[in-house]
This record gives C-alpha cells, sequence and structure tokens, in this order.
DNA sequence: CAGATCATGTAACTGGTTACATGATTCA
DNA sequence: TGAATCATGTAACCAGTTACATGATCTG
C-alpha cells in the first residue's frame, strides 16, 4: 500500500495531526483517497509503533487533545528508500469505457447524450484541476527543483482529464458523421 | 460496483463459462480486473440467483463439468438501464505522482533514471495497447457503431499511455534544463 | 518429469468506504 | 435552532487480491 508513505511525505515536510492530514486528503487531488478517518488514524498508530514517526500530544481545554506527528531518521530513510523504488503503473478504473462498449443497444440522442455529459464533467476536472495545480498549499517547494516536481504533479492531472475531453469530443463527431452517412444514403 | 455489469455485458454478447471469463479479464486491459476466480465464480452464482443469467451445465469426461451462463431478458434489461447510467468519474490511483512529489532528496541522475524507467514502461504499455486494439477477439463488432465504440475504448486506452509518455518526457527536459542552469552559472 | 491447460471452487487477508459516537464552540 | 468546525476514534461492511485445493490431460 502506499497510504502509510503519503503519509510519511506529507510528514517528513511539516508536522501534522490526524485532523489536518484528513483535511489535505479530502482537499488535494493529488491524495486521492477519500479523506477517511479509519485508515489514517491506524496507519498514524503503525507509524509510531514502528518509530517512524513521534507522537506530540498538545492538551486543550473542552477538545480532544491534539496529537502531532513528526517524522524521525528512521522514517526519513525508509521514504527515500520507497521514492528510490521502481515505479508502480499508475492504475485507472474506468467504469464509462465499459458502459460505452454495452453502448450499442442506445439510440444516436442517447449515446451523444451520454458521452456530452462525460465530456461536460471531465471538462469541469479540469478547469479545477488547473486551478489547483496554480494555489495549492498542500505542496511544498523548498526548492526550485521541488516545487517544479509539484507542478509537474498538478500539469499531469489537468492533462489527464484534458484528454479525456478531446477523446469524447472527437468520438461524438466520429459517431455523429456515421449517423448522417447513414441516413443521408 | 461494477464487475457485475462487465460480465453481464460480456453474457448479452456472448455465452461464457467461469473459465472462459477468467481468460478474458486476464487477456484484455479494458478489464482491469485481475482475474481472479473468487469474485467471478461468486458473481455468476449472483446473477444466476437474481435471474439475470441462466445456467447450462456441460458434463465432460474426466473435467469438472462446464458451467455455461446466458443473459436473460431480465439481464438485457437491467444491463441497458445500466448503460443509460450517468457516466461513472474514472479513478487514477498514480502512485508514481506521490513518489515523485518527495523525490527532490534524489540526486539528479536518480530523479531522471526513475522518470527515464517510468516513461519507457508507459512507451511499452502504448505500444501493448495500440497492438491490442486492432486485434482483439474479445470485443464484439455487430454493427459499424458497435466496432466504432469498441475501437474508440481502445484509442482511450493507448492515448492514457501516451499522455504519461509525453508528459514524463517534458518533465526531464525541464528538469534537466534546471539542472545545467544551475551548474552552467 | 515439470509445467501448462482445462475447469471448478474456497479461505484468508488487505485495502478502502460509510456510517456511527462524543462533545464543546462558533456562525447564520 | 440547525449546521459547521475542531478533534478524536470505532464498527461494520464491501471490493479485491493471493493463495490454496482437486485432478486429468497435454506439451516440452
Amino acid at each position: 500500500m502506499t497510504l502509510d508513505y503519503a503519509i510519511l511525505g506529507l510528514l517528513s515536510w511539516q508536522p501534522f495531526s490526524g485532523y489536518d492530514l484528513k483535511k489535505v486528503f479530502e482537499e488535494s487531488p493529488v491524495y486521492y483517497w477519500s479523506g477517511n478517518n479509519n485508515q489514517i488514524y491506524r496507519t498514524l498508530l503503525d507509524l509510531h509503533r514502528d518509530g517512524l514517526v513521534t507522537k506530540e500530544v498538545i492538551p486543550q481545554e473542552n477538545l480532544p487533545a491534539r496529537k502531532v506527528y513528526r517524522s524521525t531518521p528512521q522514517g526519513e530513510a525508509l521514504l527515500r528508500q520507497w521514492v528510490l523504488t521502481i515505479p508502480e503503473l499508475p492504475q485507472r478504473k474506468h467504469a464509462f469505457l465499459l458502459q460505452l462498449g454495452w453502448a450499442d443497444r442506445l439510440s444516436p440522442t442517447e449515446l451523444d447524450a451520454l458521452l456530452e455529459q462525460y465530456q461536460e464533467e471531465m471538462q469541469a476536472l479540469a478547469v479545477i484541476a488547473r486551478a489547483r495545480s496554480t494555489n495549492n498549499p498542500h505542496q511544498p517547494s523548498r526548492t526550485t527543483r521541488e516545487a517544479l516536481l509539484w507542478q509537474a504533479i498538478g500539469t499531469n492531472w489537468v492533462l489527464f482529464y484534458e484528454n479525456e475531453v478531446s477523446w469524447a469530443h472527437d468520438l461524438r463527431t466520429q459517431l455523429q458523421s456515421l449517423e448522417t452517412a447513414n441516413t443521408g444514403t
């Protein structure tokens, strides 16, 4: 799994509490996980048990104590080791493609409506991704190189969505010309 | 979940046994799942229990009986309903991007090696995807339109990988020019 | 003789999601 | 008054993977 490394990375940059992390996961598209408590709190316990992070308990009046985690040298070492690891292949779960595969039973109008909706959703996500890649507080830029890297990560998401947009657009025009070819005869 | 619809789709096209389906999932990149028995056999039982498919048991000498499934009118109706459903957003699990986010602790050589490897892997997958999109027995083409749709599905995968290739390439040249800018001063 | 292919299936586990629980404080 | 924010955590569940088990037959 990668959630532990994702958290370890963030903690190697800044101290965070579980609650903070949850918000990072919710707000940043790079951290694709559904900001869900369960895993975050449990991984923090694991990381702490393994000596990869330290835990500082900060009591608060009338609120549960904040537990702030920081990475240790062992954590840093493990992180560096992971970063050098051979790259994992990106995985896509593209249910819509399967849906399309059996969409020949739809009328031309129904099919185009489906694709139009998809195209618009992807367009919207591209816009959001572009906006967020420019101003995102959840990414470090301690050096020019690090800023460039995070810039590239943002760009990757933008390109991904834009790719889908133009693909959907192309398919729609292809379908349309096929339609006119059929009726025009 | 979508595995049930994926199977229902295939069965609406051709009769398949669990074993057949397993191979389809293994061989086709569109059906991203790891051709794993457990889920396939269990979904088939579920689909049959719900009257969406029929089961025909074909005894064989010295081999376990083949159980061949076919979709029923109810299955076809449910499939059509699903196909009309609002498109699900594609999900990416891109661990490598996270890895990159913390890769500023690597030397320029280490970092470039990582990206080079990624680029090559994506290039290889693009080639495979392109080859498979042209000759794939696991996709129906009962009409021109259906053939076009499956063609588009294949193209989507190719574009996805090619997109990653050019992204990685761009990033590498950016990093390199940053390097020479630094050392050149 | 070892390993692949045909064909079924089950057990155990990991990863991830949703929903629940507590309880004070602030804001509309 | 109802919802959001701060901050912790647990329970129950679903999806998906790996590995195991059987046993004949074919291929290198």
